[in-house]
DNA sequence: TATCCTTACGGAATTCGTAAGCATG
DNA sequence: CATGCTTACGAATTCCGTAAGGATA
């Protein structure tokens, strides 16, 4: 048994079976990844993938059962390179983070300032995408960490963590009616159109429960991923806009206001995301500190080592 | 970064860091032991041993917090073999059992028989020795379950799981002055020669404890690691007895008779103990449930998976 | 001086890539 | 018939053991 041959097997079920596809991913020929497999299944005496003929199609059941352990030796060959990488230049690496635009627009650029202070020889890698896209990309160990508001507490794999609260509010163009200094109610906040955050973005679905629980149907005209597209459209006149409270800046956002609305919107709660079993190397756990003071090293550490959990065989 | 360059490391603190009984026990030359730790801190770019000039002495710091991934590691791929095992033939294969001599010769006899029964193709491997041996074993890998009353609990690197509970009785022979029908008390029983397990067996450290919390200073003539030791000097007229109610059998210990001690020593609670993070094959998980049917496989997994640590970089 | 690790070297085994073979959609 | 996995073969590399070297108790 060798660490190749576990890579082969890893790969293999990550690139759908297709071997071409894990030999130009592993730089190395296709015929090599074919010996690898089918050495490691002599050795072990099962086959791990069924074969439609010539081609794989899917894992057998000896081969589900193997594959999180292969998987976890994997991680753990990771692991061991991190852990002496941190004794060789503790300030030196890489770090990537995969966040939602609202996190990456609005609540990171404060820490990544701080961070590239402490840490001026840490390669810094910003990647964004939607909540799914910021949880897969954490899985397949594409990122160290991941920050948002959505889904991350959804995956089996990933340890999300408590960062920050944040409520919604109101933007409106100035001298727009909902601006005359009435309470700002729901029922009346319907009447208008209303641009928005897409489905599964930033606390979308607590603003669609709010609406419903009241019995109203907004008439939503457009949603977004981001709030700065919102806002533009909300700037041109087109409906009242509901975004993060973080998304709007009195100085800049200078032809729109703002009205709180915390007590119309269930309390969101941002999350940082680790995937489980991985080690985090020093800077790491000093990035997630600066993002969210609440999260020590120590808290993170205890929250890593609370629960792996172990296959047992059938 | 190979598996021969990690067993190499794990194997080299486990022998006290001799390379050359290394070399012995993974049957190749001293030499090599000595390029695949090389190689292996070249790659990680750290020096995993202290060398004094060219000996190796102790572990770096790096090395000390590589070493647990590496084990790790290692295990998995044990894990990994007995997962495939347990496909290629689930009724095939060894069982070691560590156990004290009061679980070997009292307790285990029937669940081995049964099990013989429902697994004749596995190999029984049963090894005796005192608790902190059994531990020991586990540890090392050496057995796969360990059976005893005391200490199992005490190691980070067990799961220990309670099986049964017993008390202790006390022993005379026939027509000994303690049989005459009066109701068993310390004060009185400290009055006579006593017989008992050596301190850290079956349950000594309960005895102990009664007497101390009584104020009682019993003359201890004779301890022993075994009740069969104990019961042929109380059979010889040397004092009274106390062991585990368990190695009393009315009908073979036809010279003495028992009195039931329950009410003066504390109860004992012997636990079955493995080790955190091996894969148990399912005859492993049906042993355990025919020696303690309250441990059935999915109570085992769940103890198992509930809490194996992730070591983090300091 | 004996023990034990490191370095050097040469042979053997392994490994890997190319090219051909063959099955499937 | 094109795609994709397997088999076959030869070359290159790697690996490993023996022998010599050097440091320490």
């Amino acid at each position: 048994m060798n660490l190749q041959q576990l890579r082969s097997v890893s790969e293999t079920v990550r690139r759908g079976f297709s071997l071409t596809k894990v030999a130009a991913v592993l730089h190395t020929s296709q015929p090599g990844i074919s010996r690898q497999i089918r050495e490691l299944e002599d050795e072990l005496n099962v086959e791990i993938f069924e074969r439609a003929g010539k081609r794989l199609t899917k894992l057998t059941e000896p081969g589900a059962a193997v594959l999180p352990i292969i998987e976890r030796i994997l991680l753990d060959v990771q692991n061991l390179r991190r852990a002496a990488q941190d004794f060789t230049g503790r300030d030196l690496g890489h770090l990537t983070i995969a966040a939602t635009h609202a996190q990456a627009r609005y609540a990171l650029p404060a820490a990544v300032l701080d961070f590239r202070a402490l840490y001026p020889q840490v390669t810094l890698n910003l990647h964004q995408g939607s909540p799914r896209q910021v949880a897969q990309m954490l899985i397949e160990g594409e990122a160290d960490i991941g920050i948002a508001t959505e889904a991350l507490s959804q995956y089996g794999e990933l340890i999300a963590l408590p960062c920050y609260r944040w409520t919604h509010c109101v933007i409106a163009p100035v001298g727009h009616a909902l601006l005359d200094g009435a309470p700002l109610q729901l029922e009346r906040l319907a009447r208008y159109p209303i641009l928005t955050y897409e489905p599964g973005f930033t606390g979308r679905a607590r603003i669609d429960e709010a609406f419903a629980r009241a019995g109203l149907k907004p008439q939503i005209v457009i949603s977004a991923m981001d709030a700065d597209v919102i806002k533009t459209y909300v700037e041109l006149g087109l409906g009242v806009g509901i975004v993060s409270t973080l998304a709007y800046d009195e100085v800049r956002d200078r032809g729109l206001r703002a009205l709180d609305a915390g007590h119309l919107f269930e309390v969101n709660m941002t999350r940082l995301a680790i995937r489980r079993g991985t080690l985090l190397r020093t800077y790491v756990l000093s990035f997630i500190e600066t993002f969210a003071p609440s999260l020590t090293p120590s808290v993170v550490k205890d929250a890593l080592a609370s629960d792996v959990a172990l296959e047992t065989v059938s």
